[in-house]
RNA sequence: GGAGAGGUGGCUGAGUGGUCGAAAGCGGCGGUCUUGAAAACCGUUGAGGGUUCAUAGCCCUCCGGGGGUUCGAAUCCCUCCCUCUCCGCCA
């Protein structure tokens, strides 16, 4: 969510950021229809002022056993302007409102320009592909071979896009979780969650995914809707807090199931786990203080990359394009992991700083300590997620990048120690 | 699911129709005292919005959300959300 008065104070600035959008010029509407909003508001303020003044005094007279007829009249007759002034305001702030929700965080001055993930621009990349004496394998051929993925059980009981991991498998999944946990709350300070995977509207505003993502996201019948990602209760946690300056900043992680409808990917990535209905996910957060932010999704986006340098897993970082930057986000990393069996980059990790934008849609702030001067009152927060990583992709990595010929997958050794001292899965286990 | 009790400022907690944005305490901030600190004492301290050059004044709103009654609502009514207690069910 923008700041109005942003878009009010720099209309032109406002409409050049969402040109790099794609996003109409949207200024002139906004500030029409806010300063229909506040034309009302200031009507029926003053009606209001009047109508405060003559009830104290109804007060009054009455507490002294006089008459407060006219005065009453006087109430009455002014009701209905007063109404109509009130009904403007809302209408035209709730207009404004419904406008604003729908428009896309500003981007990074230093974000590329581009139309798709082909303009997107690599960073810098670590560890070099290895090289087959045999044609390696995509990940599904290898873990049916095993005997340990079975796609079309999965099918039968749940539909297209999910997966059953049995065995070993189902073990390394969950020992790559852990792995990930660990690093992250024992070497780089993330606070561990065990967080609701069913939310409420508002929740799901207050990251941005409603009110224009809904189609990506399952919802009960109920009402409530699957997260996701943990970004969006992770997130959430500091929704409606005025935080104090000195707690600043609050770094949540948690391994959790996440839930996308994949509407709009239908034909795109159909076989193998790359794209599931549902896979498992180390989300980072971090709510920050604005001055830091930028120094946060660093460090961020390095705590993910950490754990592909001690998985052995090529990788490269890339800064997302104009075109390809998410809705929330003002600047996204993404961090993609070599996939021999495909021969090619996937994404793994997606760390974006949002800034404010959430922050305004969920109100959570800080209060500035001393030394602020007259800088009194409070602030947004920003917001910072990334994936630390998604551990279905990790499984995906580990698996193509660890096989043999013969079908057997050696174990990263940061893995071993969570697999029981593991260091190879091969068919006859 | 059934029955009941509640949701008040950063926190605890008074307030049941007017002078209440709201007592008191805690916390925070400023000061006195002190070599310094603590204690004690004094003062101060909510958020959002409108108007405005103004982070000066003035004004409006906010006592869980929304709606209603009334000249006037934290206080009365409706509704939704949430919390707690007891019962039932249950991982």
């Amino acid at each position: 969510m923008h700041d109005i008065r942003w878009i009010r104070d720099d209309p032109e600035a406002f409409d050049a950021a969402m040109a790099r959008r794609g996003v109409e010029p949207l200024s002139a509407r906004v500030i029409e229809m806010d300063a229909k909003r506040r034309e009302a508001q200031t009507e029926a303020q003053e009606l209001q002022t009047r109508r405060n003044e003559l009830s104290k005094r109804i007060g009054q007279l009455k507490s002294k056993g006089e008459d407060a007829q006219a005065l009453m009249d006087e109430v009455a007759a002014g009701k209905d302007a007063q109404a109509a002034a009130e009904a403007a305001a809302k209408e035209a702030g709730d207009q404004v409102d419904e406008l604003l929700s729908g428009i896309p965080n500003a981007l990074d001055a230093d974000v590329p320009d581009g139309a798709d993930e082909d303009d997107n621009r690599e960073l810098r990349a670590w560890g070099e592909p290895r090289q087959f004496d045999f044609d390696p394998k995509e990940h599904d051929d290898l873990g049916e071979a095993l005997g340990l993925m079975d796609f079309e059980r999965a099918a039968g009981m749940s539909g297209a896009r999910f997966v059953i991991l049995t065995g070993a498998l189902a073990r390394l999944e969950r020992a790559i979780g852990d792995f990930m946990l660990d690093i992250q709350t024992q070497e780089f300070g993330y606070t561990e969650v065990s967080p609701p995977l069913l939310v409420r509207d508002h929740a799901l505003f207050g990251t941005g995914q409603l009110p224009k993502f809904g189609d990506d996201l399952f919802k009960t019948d109920e009402g409530r809707w699957m997260i996701p990602t943990a970004e969006v209760p992770l997130t959430n946690m500091a929704a409606g807090e005025i935080l104090d300056e000195e707690d600043l900043p609050l770094r949540y992680t948690a391994r959790t199931p996440c839930f996308r409808s994949e509407a709009g990917a239908s034909g795109k990535d159909t076989k193998g786990m790359i794209r599931q209905h549902q896979f498992t996910k180390v989300e980072l957060v971090s709510i920050a203080h604005p001055d830091k932010s930028a120094e946060e999704h660093e460090r961020m986006t390095e705590c993910a990359e950490a754990i592909l340098r001690r998985l052995e897993l090529p990788y490269r970082t890339m800064v997302l394009c104009s075109g390809d930057t998410g809705f929330s986000a003002r600047k996204t990393y993404d961090i993609e992991v070599w996939l021999p069996g495909q021969g090619r980059y996937r994404e793994i990790s997606s760390c974006s700083n949002c800034g404010d934008f959430q922050a305004r849609r969920m109100k959570a702030r800080y209060r500035p300590g001393e030394g602020q001067g007259k800088n009194k009152g409070t602030w947004f927060v920003h917001t910072l997620n990334g994936s630390g990583l998604a551990v279905g992709r990790t499984l995906i990595a580990v698996m193509e990048n660890g096989q043999r010929k013969d079908g057997s997958i050696v174990l990263p050794q940061a893995l071993q120690p969570y697999m029981n001292g593991r260091e190879v899965l091969s068919p006859d286990a």
